[in-house]
DNA sequence: CTGAATCCACCTCGATACTG
DNA sequence: CAGTATCGAGGTGGATTCAG
């Protein structure tokens, strides 16, 4: 494929989309906890990260999943079981998120 | 150097706190207009992204500078004027903002 | 030119209670 | 167990106006 050129205002757009889709409250927290292939029920989830309540488990999973990142799994059974993971693009999200750790470690050792 | 071990809930404390740094509608536009140590001026950065507020401006501005991520340089005349440029820690988000622009583009292949 | 100060509409989030 | 419904507080961003 060919080379592409940037420029401020459109790789600046890339990265707010990017952005957009990991910004709320708890979308890194609840990623975090789903990285490695790691797959979670609902509720173990909601004991996971104290002090997220259900509409916010429920609303950044649901928002994440239209972005593609997390995938739902439903068990049709009786009590109902629904398991969540990532998707092949929610897993390669690790080294930009470990870039961003490195980076925010960097701050540490400058000063 | 020695291995770090991250649990979930701290790793995503790491890159949460780097990601608050960068939220707002306009800190990452901000941003690449200030890339590869480019200074720019007020009014100039305010005509270079369309859309934006004073008010947006200088407080995205003032934001990133008290967590070290942009500097002021205040030249001291009238009229006045004043120039914004990254810090060393500011620039070293490059790679960062990469990985996140490269997982973007990943989708599009994707699928 | 640079920036501070208001006022306001909107959206997000938290708490609570309820349903299949 | 998994999710929905509703209400309200607080924060955020936008427009406008004023000041050094």
């Amino acid at each position: 494929m060919g080379k592409v050129e940037y420029t401020a205002a459109s790789a600046a757009d890339g990265v707010e989309q990017a952005f957009k889709m990991l910004e709320g409250r708890w979308k890194l927290v609840i990623l975090f906890h789903l990285f490695g292939g790691k797959l979670a029920r609902f509720s173990e989830l909601e004991r996971a990260i104290p002090g997220i309540s259900q509409k916010m488990l429920i609303q950044q999973l649901r928002q994440m999943e239209g972005d593609g990142i997390v995938r739902r799994i439903v068990h049709h059974q009786v009590p109902p079981k629904v398991e969540y993971g990532l998707t092949d693009w929610g897993q390669a999200l690790c080294p930009a998120l470990d870039a961003l750790l490195t980076w925010a470690g960097q701050r540490a050792g400058a000063r």
